[in-house]
DNA sequence: TAGATTGTTAATCGATTAACAATC
DNA sequence: TAGATTGTTAATCGATTAACAATC
């Protein structure tokens, strides 16, 4: 019996793609049932945070038994989206953009990925797809409606983008520029990936190892 | 008067990135002075938070003047570690390893790229670096002595990749495979980016955005 | 039934925010 | 000096962990 609980913290949902992954690899396994302790050994967190976690979104669980590996499978897959298929362009085919493009598998994640744009590199082709030229994007948006855009461009030319699209109605970004799209559009829903950061987050750990 | 009181949080941690690239900003646009309160307001973040941060590792401010911004930035980059060259090893030339190799500049975060490896490949030149066999990696550390690998391999290959690297003494990553080095190596330090990880929370918040 | 394990409430821990004395 | 703003302590808020009654 699934919840709705509508204020799931991040901290719980940035843990779910987690669970999902480590249940498909014991679905994978053969195995089909786990305990909140057995699957807390395997992730190193405490069983107590599984069982809190997972009962945000319902009682996937039965008492003296723990979870069906399957069924919980399913049921994370079904919070997190994966059933989707959002239409979905990618916005700047350097070298980030045409990793990204080739590299994920987005269709099992829940998107499906309509265009890829650069200002250059037109008709090129991307893993099959030519690219368009960003010259057209609020045609191509207004035509085929995209509901996620992933933004590959250097963070210069994000805002001119990002405000584009925001004009044609997508306000879900995917976004590794370091352009701030929520304090502009405070309506959109933005997951960024700061690559430059995360380097430098190591880099503090190197350095600071033997503090 | 820089403290280093070694059991900084990591929430501390992961905003420095961002405090040095708006000090960065501020300093380009010719600002030599801001208070916490005004830095807040650019940030979306309490003047609080970012004193109480600050204060971690030093009394950089002064009372009833702010922070001097070049000092500040300064002083952040040393704590970052930006001044390093960390000799770095990317193992994985497909198409994220080759897009990190190209998009990063690894120079100014306190990186130096000396080596490029692949189990295919070899000889190619990727930023005007030829591609390295992956068979010769533990040759190649005994005689050059990295200090950071990038894993940019699928998980498959993660696994005999790191414990190589490992033996050869390299024990710093910044891991794009769900090979879980830290479990495997607690000693070693280690970065994640999870990249589909991150596509599957933004899947979240689209699919839930009216709950 | 007895043992196991959940769902859930209460306790703890850590991080953020507020307040204010110190001081430039 | 008076006004501004820090550094730091105290209060609050949220997230994690522990405990245990419910129940399969």
């Amino acid at each position: 019996m699934p919840k709705n609980d509508n204020n799931i913290s991040m901290s719980v949902i940035k843990r779910l793609p987690r669970y999902y992954r480590f249940l498909g690899n014991l679905k994978k396994n053969g195995i089909d049932r786990i305990s909140s302790k057995e699957l807390s050994a395997r992730m190193g967190l405490t069983a107590s945070q599984i069982r809190q976690d997972l009962n945000c979104f319902g009682g996937f669980g039965q008492q003296g038994y723990g979870y069906n590996v399957s069924q919980l499978y399913k049921e994370i897959g079904t919070i997190l989206g994966v059933n989707n298929a959002h239409p979905t362009i990618i916005i700047g085919m350097g070298n980030l953009g045409k990793a990204i493009a080739t590299h994920m598998q987005f269709a099992s994640g829940g998107f499906d990925i309509i265009g890829l744009f650069d200002c250059q590199k037109v008709g090129v082709k991307v893993n099959g797809k030519a690219i368009l030229n960003s010259a057209n994007l609020a045609e191509f948006c207004e035509e085929n409606k995209p509901q996620v855009a992933i933004i590959c461009v250097p963070e210069e030319s994000a805002a001119g983008i990002v405000s584009t699209l925001v004009k044609c109605g997508v306000t879900n970004f995917w976004n590794f520029s370091h352009y701030d799209i929520v304090a502009n559009y405070p309506e959109a829903v933005c997951e960024n990936v700061h690559l430059s950061d995360s380097l430098m987050t190591l880099n503090y750990q190197i350095t600071h190892k033997d503090d």
